[in-house]
DNA sequence: GTGGGTGCAAAGCTTTTGCATGATG
DNA sequence: CATCATGCAAAAGCTTTGCACCCAC
């Protein structure tokens, strides 16, 4: 399924998008008099790296992973609004106990299905709904930036398995 | 507009909407072997006095405000739970930093629009895209449950005083 | 060389829990 | 009167911060 094309050092889209990453993380830096480090490469390198949504923790524990601690708990909750700001990572699955996140840098937006049984969660995008949102805004006279749309309920696997919400397993 | 029912002293509507919350509790309560007390009894009032949406502090606060504590911090974390899964109270504005909080009891389902810049919190009930949720979820074959709508941006106050997102004010 | 950046450990918050006491159904 | 509820204080997260040292620009 890999084809064998042409490669020189960067063939891996991955690595190439991890540096047109770096470069913009790098650009939005020196904008506001802020310094690159290995420490802040590290971190946007195991950043990029999810496909998912993790948590702070998940972060800090990748970034352990090898043996060598390539940045301190405290360094990573420092440098994450920089990445929030810089447009890497984005906030998700509002709904959780935690605060989760997803890689956000050259993605499209979309919103979340979870299913609340299994919690699988679903990426969809629906121009049908964005278009309704921004009339919606408009209407209420406002200038739209963001928006969070999640829709909670049971998945087909679960709705056909008869699994049953575990609520919140009171013993 | 008010009829003139026959009434003896429950005239405040009130009055009349937190009984029926009060009944609601107690028998969702004994449905599950649990008792209603005067504490309990005391945190549903104070929750249901609520117009907005609040965090758990300030109902403890609101708790303490008669000089008399009518719950401490840690039943009011026990009962939580209890309020949102009989329907009480749901959570939202997920968006913020904390949880927060309102009353669902006899309201209807409604998203929120929030001005990033002051704050200000529009309720809004928008049945076409009600509906478009239903048939996105239906396509991905979901049972949907629940759902959490938030759109974020500047409100026309805001836009027409050019006042501009305070960002996370990093001074 | 200066102004950030980092790690560590301590502190701050919110939320949970153990336990002895008290009230409800 | 058995079971559940409560308060207090301690504990358990998660997140922030002070400080001394280090490094990018």
């Amino acid at each position: 399924m890999t084809p064998d094309r042409e490669m020189s050092e960067e063939t891996d889209p991955q690595e190439a998008r991890l540096r047109r990453a770096l470069e913009h993380f790098q650009h939005a830096l020196s904008e506001q008099s802020l310094k690159m480090t290995d420490v802040r490469r590290a971190i946007v390198r195991a950043a990029l790296a999810y496909e998912g949504h993790f948590e702070v923790q998940d972060l800090v524990r990748e970034l352990r992973t090898h043996g060598v601690n390539e940045a301190s708990m405290a360094t990573v909750y420092r440098v994450l609004p920089l990445l929030l700001e810089t447009g890497l990572l984005q906030p998700t699955l509002l709904s959780g106990e935690r605060h989760r996140y997803e890689v956000a840098f050259e993605r499209e937006h979309h919103d979340h299905l979870v299913c609340t049984v299994c919690g699988k969660v679903i990426e969809f995008q629906f121009d049908p709904i964005e278009k309704l949102q921004r009339e919606l805004a408009e209407r209420h006279d406002f200038e739209l930036t963001a928006h969070f749309h999640e829709l909670l309920g049971r998945c087909g696997d679960c709705k056909r398995s008869g699994r049953t919400k575990p609520t919140a397993a009171r013993e």
